[in-house]
DNA sequence: AGGATTAATGACTTATAGGTCAGTAAGTAT
DNA sequence: ATACTTACTGACCTATAAGTCATTAATCCT
C-alpha cells in the first residue's frame, strides 16, 4: 500500500545531478556549495552522489563539462554552408549568437573557471582547446571567406578575431558582478560589431 | 644576549599582513587561503591576525579595498590638465595605462571579485563607484572633450567608454585563465584604440 | 513468490580551518 | 631597577563539511 520512498534510476541520476550542481554552483560558487546542498536540490542523499561521483572535485569537472555546447560546431558548419553575405551572416547569425551568452550556462562556467581555474589546469586546457581555441578559430574562417569573396580587405582584424569576443566577454564579466547596474550590452556589440565591419569592408 | 623574538609594530602591521594576504589571495584565490598561511606570509601568528582584522572575511575586504588605486584620479586629473591633442593623449598615457592593467595588482581584484562578489555585494558596489564608474567617466570626458575641440565627430562612442575597457577585460581574463596560451595583448589594444579612432576623428 | 542483486540511504568518522584566550615578553614610564 | 601596559604567541576549542559504510529496500530474475 505504502509508496515506495525512492525509485532506483541509474540511467539519470549523473544528469539530475550535475543539473543540480550547475544551479548550486551558479547561485554560490563552487568552495561555498555543500554536497549535501547539492543532493538536496537533486533530490538524492549525500550517499549517493559518492556513488556516482567519486569527490567534490570530480563533480565540479562534470559540471563544467556538461556546458561544453555543440553550438560552436553548429556555428562553424553554418559558416561553411550559408548562402548570405558575409556581412549579413556576421548582422545576423553571429551577433544573435554572441548576444544570448550573458544570459547563458556559458556565463556561470566563465565564473567558475575563474574562480577555480588555478586548481584544474587541465580543466581551463580542456576547455581552452573545445571552446575558446575553436571559436576563435570558427571566426577567423568566417573573416577569411569574405577577404577570398572579396567582401572584405585584409587588416589586422583577420588574426584578431579577440576583436569580436572582447564586447562580449566585458558584457559576461558585468553581468556577473554589476547586473544591479545594468547597461545595454546588445547595442553595445551591434556598435562593436559596426566599429569592425566599417573598417574591414571594401 | 638573545635577541628579542619579535618586535611589536603596531603601526605597520595591518599593511605588513594586507600586503602578505594579496600575494596569497593572488596565488591561491580567497577560499583556499588558510588565516595560517597569511600569517606565515607576514612573519606574525595567527592569533595577531584576529588582534588587527577580526574575521577573515574583514581581511578580505581590507584587502580589496587596499588596492583601489589612485591612479584612475591621477588620469581624471591630466586628461584636464594636458596640452596634448585628444588623439595623442589616448593613443599615449591612455594606452599605456590600459596595457599595464593585466599585469597589476587590479587583475587580482578583479579576480576576487568575480570569485567572491556573491557574498559581498557592498564591497562589489564599493569598487563599482570608485573604479568602475570613475574610469568610464573619465574616458567620457576625454573623448567629450575632443568633439567640443573639434577633433572628433560625435558618435555612439561618446557613450560607450565601455569600448575602450573590452580589450582591457578581456586581456586581464585571458591573463588569469590563459597565460599559458599568451597573445599580443599590447597589439590587440592598439588595435581596438585604432578602430575606434579611425571612426571618430574628423 | 522468494531469492539475488545493487541502487539508495543516513548515521557516522575524520580532517580541516576559523576563531579564542590564558599566558608571555617587548617596550615604557617612574 | 621595578612595576606596568599591551603587542604578540601558540596551544586549544569547535563548527563545518567532505567522505565512508553498514544497512535497507526497490527491482530483476527464475
Amino acid at each position: 500500500m505504502s509508496e515506495p520512498r525512492y525509485q532506483r534510476r541509474k540511467q539519470d541520476r549523473p544528469q539530475e545531478i550535475t543539473a543540480a550542481a550547475f544551479d548550486a554552483f551558479a547561485e554560490n560558487g563552487y568552495a561555498a556549495t555543500r554536497v549535501e546542498e547539492v543532493a538536496r536540490r537533486a533530490g538524492v542523499s549525500k550517499g549517493l552522489m559518492y556513488l556516482y561521483f567519486k569527490t567534490k572535485e570530480e563533480l565540479f569537472k562534470a559540471v563544467v563539462k556538461s556546458v561544453v555546447v555543440r553550438r560552436v560546431d553548429a556555428l562553424i558548419d553554418t559558416v561553411e554552408g550559408t548562402e548570405m553575405s558575409s556581412e549579413a551572416f556576421i548582422r545576423g547569425p553571429v551577433l544573435d549568437f554572441m548576444k544570448r551568452i550573458p544570459d547563458s550556462p556559458v556565463a556561470v562556467v566563465i565564473r567558475l573557471l575563474i574562480s577555480e581555474g588555478q586548481r584544474y589546469p587541465d580543466l581551463v586546457d580542456y576547455y581552452y582547446e573545445n571552446v575558446v581555441s575553436r571559436g576563435l578559430a570558427a571566426i577567423t574562417r568566417l573573416v577569411e571567406r569574405g577577404v577570398e569573396r572579396g567582401e572584405f580587405k585584409p587588416s589586422a582584424v583577420t588574426d584578431l578575431p579577440h576583436l569580436f569576443v572582447a564586447p562580449v566577454v566585458l558584457s559576461v564579466i558585468w553581468r556577473i558582478l554589476f547586473s544591479k547596474n545594468s547597461f545595454d550590452t546588445d547595442r553595445f556589440m551591434e556598435t562593436q560589431i559596426n566599429l569592425i565591419l566599417t573598417q574591414i569592408k571594401t
